[in-house]
DNA sequence: ACTGTCGGGACCACCCGTTTGT
DNA sequence: ACAAACGGGTGGTCCCGACAGT
C-alpha cells in the first residue's frame, strides 16, 4: 500500500514537502539497502537506519508501514531493474553463448556497483526469515541462461551432452558464491574480473571444436 | 533421561562420569549447529535451541557462558575436522589434479551430510556480526588447493597460463554459492552430483590437449 | 494518557509538546531516585521503577538508554542542587563559623526531605558498582566547610590547633552515618535536630575561651 | 581466626577431612565477608566466592544452604566476637568516660582490620535486603555507651544536659559513617586516628570545667 | 563426611519494531 | 515528519538443587 502514491502532486503548495518526500524516501530504502547488504535483514535494526540519514522512527514508519515492506520494496524494485539485463540480450540475432557471457558480466556489474542488487538478493536468500512472499533469487536470471544455452546447444554452438540447466545453475551459483566468500565487503571491485576468469576457464570446455568467438 | 546414549559407557578413565556431560554438550552444539546452519547467527535464540533438546538456559550456560562461545566452538571444532580432509590429499603420489577433485567431493560431502560444517562456514562468513576473533573461511581448503594446482602446472598436468589461486578461489566459490542458493535448504543432497558436473565442466579446458584421468 | 498532569500547558513557546514529556522524565527520575535511596544500585529493578508510575520498560529506555545512565543523571543533578547550598555561605560578612553550621543544616534539610540528594549520595559511595564515572561524594561539601573553618581559623574564631579538613570529615562523616544509620529509612525526620545536637556538643570544644555566637 | 573454634581435632580418624572441612568453611566464611564489606550483599555472587578460593558451588552450598545463611552466620559470628568489646569496659572501677574512648578504639580497630566486622555491620544495615532476621546494626555498642554516659553523667563526670543516648549515636554514626566515606576501601587504616581526633573535638565539651583524664 | 558435576528456573537489563498524537 | 511511549521478547546471570563420586 505504500506504492501507490499519485506522484503527480503537481503545484497546489498544499503539500511542499512531498517533492522532498520522494528524495527522503529514496534516502531511506538507500541506506536500508547497504544495512540489509552488509548485515542481513536481522541484522539491520531501524534505528541505525534512520539516525545515519538523520531521520526518525516516525518518518520511516511514514514511508513503510513495517521492516519487512522496506525489504519488499528491495527486492521489487531490484527484480524490476534486472528485468531488462536478464532478457535485452536474447535477441535471435547473434551469438546466444556471447548473450549468455554479456548477461553475465552485467549482472556482475549490476552486484559491484549497486548495494540495492546486493541487498536483494541477498534479502531473497534470506526470505524465509522474513514473513513475506519473495521471489527466490536469480530465478529469472537462471531461466534467461537455460534458455540462452538450450538455443546454443540446437544452434551447435556448444556440446551436445551440455545441461543448459545445470550449467546456468553453476554459473549463478559461482557468481553469488563469489560475491559472499570475500573477506573484505568493500572490496568487491574485483567481482567482473573474476567473472570474466571464470568464463575463460569454461568457455573452451563448453564449445565444441573449431568454434570460437570474440570471449578468450 | 534425555536420549538414550547408545555409548556403551567405555571406562577409558577419561572423566567417567562426564559421559552423560559430554552427550549433553554434544546434543546441545548439535541444535545449535543446525540453527546456525538454517538461520544464522542472528536468526538463532537460545531458548528455541535449549526447548528443542528439552534443556533450560541455565543447562546451557554451565556448558556455554555465552552464545558466542557456541559459535566458536562450532567453528573451531569444523576447522580441527578439515585439517585431514584438506592435507591428506596432499600426498606426492599420484596425479595432483585428482588430487584436486577429491578434496573437493570431500568438501562437498562434508557440507552435505554435516550441519556441524555449514553452520562452521557460515559463521565464518558473518563474522563481523559476532563479536569475537573467528577465522577466515576456506582459508585453508584454497591454501590446499592451490598448492595443487602448482604442482600440477610444474608437472605439466595443467596448462601454463592457468592461475592456481584464481582457480581454487573459483571451486571454492562455486562450492560456497551451490550450497547457499539451494532454495530448500533440507534438499542439499545434490551438492556432491552438482560439484562433479562443475569438474566436468572445468577440467577439459585446465587440462592440456592429450592429458587424460579417469575424470571425466 | 498515563496520568493526568496537573500542568496547566503554558504556552511558553520553548518545546510545546515535551512538556508532558519532560514531566515524565521527572517521573522517572524521582521513582528511581527512591528505589536507589532505599535499596541502592543493585536493589532495585527498572521494572519495579516504571510498574510504580504506570509506565512501561520501552517509556524508560527512550529517556533513559540504560541503568547506569539514570544513576548519572541522578548523581549529577543533585551535583548542580548543591552547589547553592555549599556556596553560597561563604560570603565574607558574617562569622564564617555560623556559615559552617548554617551549611550544615542545610545539607541536613536537604537529606531529609529530598529522595533525590539521599539517592545521589547513595549511588557516589556506590560508584565502584556502577560502571560510569561518578564523582566522589561530598567532595566540595567537605571543600567548602575546610574553607570556611580555614578563615575562622585566621580570623582566630576557633582554636589555633583545629585541623580544618579532619574537622569537616568529622562533621560529614557523622551526617552521613547518622542518615544511613537509622533503623527505619522512613524516619529521617530527625536529621536535622540530630546535627543540630551534634553542634551544640562540638562547637564549645572549637571556640576558643570567651567567643560565643547564636548558636548554643 | 575470629572466635576459638575447638581446634583439637576429634583423633577418630573416621573423619579424616573434617579438619580440612573446618578449614574450607572458613575460607568460605572469609571469602564471602570480604566481599559482602565491599560490595554489599546484592553485589556478591556465589560464583566469584568460590572461585576465588578455589572451590565450587556444591562445596559451598553443602556447608551453607543459601545465600542468606551465609550471611547470617557472619553477622552471629560477629555478634558474638563484639560482646567482650562492649561489655568488658564496663567495669565499675575507672572513669566511666575513659571505658566509653577505649570502646570505640576497639570497635574502630576491629572494623579497621576484620573485614569480618565490616562485612556483619554492612549486611545488618542492609537487612531489609535479605530475608532473614537479623539485628540491627550498633544496637548493642550503642546501648552500652549509653550506659556508661548515664553512670558518666551521675559521677558528674560530664555534664548534667548531655543526652547518654543522643551523644552515643552520634558517636555510633560518626564511627560508621567515616568507615563508609573512605574513598578508597583499601585505605581504611586511618579509622583509628579518626576516632581519636574526633574524641579530641568532642571530649572537652563533654567534661565540666575541671575534669580532666588521660584523654587530650 | 565432603566435594564436584550437571542442570533448573526465575529474573533482569536491554533492544527494537511499532504505534499514537501532534 | 517527529516526539513520546509500548510491550514483547533476547541474551545473560545467578541462586539453588539433585546426585554421583571419593
Amino acid at each position: 500500500m505504500p506504492v501507490g502514491r499519485p506522484v503527480e502532486v503537481r503545484r497546489t503548495g498544499v503539500t511542499p514537502r512531498s517533492q522532498g518526500a520522494q528524495a527522503t524516501r529514496e534516502r531511506i530504502v538507500h541506506a536500508a539497502a547497504c544495512g540489509f547488504d552488509q548485515r542481513g535483514y536481522l541484522g539491520v535494526n531501524l534505528k541505525d537506519v534512520v539516525d545515519e540519514i538523520g531521520l526518525t522512527k516516525g518518518a520511516l514508519y511514514y514511508f513503510f508501514p513495517s521492516k519487512v515492506d522496506l525489504a519488499v520494496e528491495i527486492v521489487n524494485r531490484h527484480s524490476a531493474a534486472w528485468v531488462p539485463i536478464t532478457s535485452q540480450a536474447c535477441t535471435p540475432s547473434g551469438d546466444p553463448l556471447d548473450a549468455v557471457v554479456e548477461i553475465g558480466r552485467r549482472v556482475a556489474r549490476s552486484l559491484q556497483i549497486d548495494p540495492m542488487a546486493r541487498a536483494a538478493t541477498r534479502l531473497s536468500i534470506e526470505r524465509h526469515l522474513i514473513q513475506a512472499e519473495l521471489p527466490g533469487p536469480f530465478d529469472d536470471w537462471i531461466a534467461a541462461l537455460s534458455r540462452l544455452l538450450q538455443l546454443a546447444k540446437s544452434l551447435g554452438h556448444i556440446h551436445a551432452d551440455i545441461d543448459p540447466i545445470g550449467t546456468a545453475e553453476i554459473v549463478v551459483a559461482f557468481c553469488y558464491g563469489t560475491q559472499r566468500i570475500s573477506p573484505d565487503p568493500e572490496d568487491q571491485a574485483g567481482l567482473v574480473v573474476k567473472v570474466d576468469r571464470f568464463w575463460a576457464s569454461l568457455l573452451p570446455s563448453l564449445r565444441p571444436p573449431g568454434a570460437r568467438s570474440e570471449w578468450v
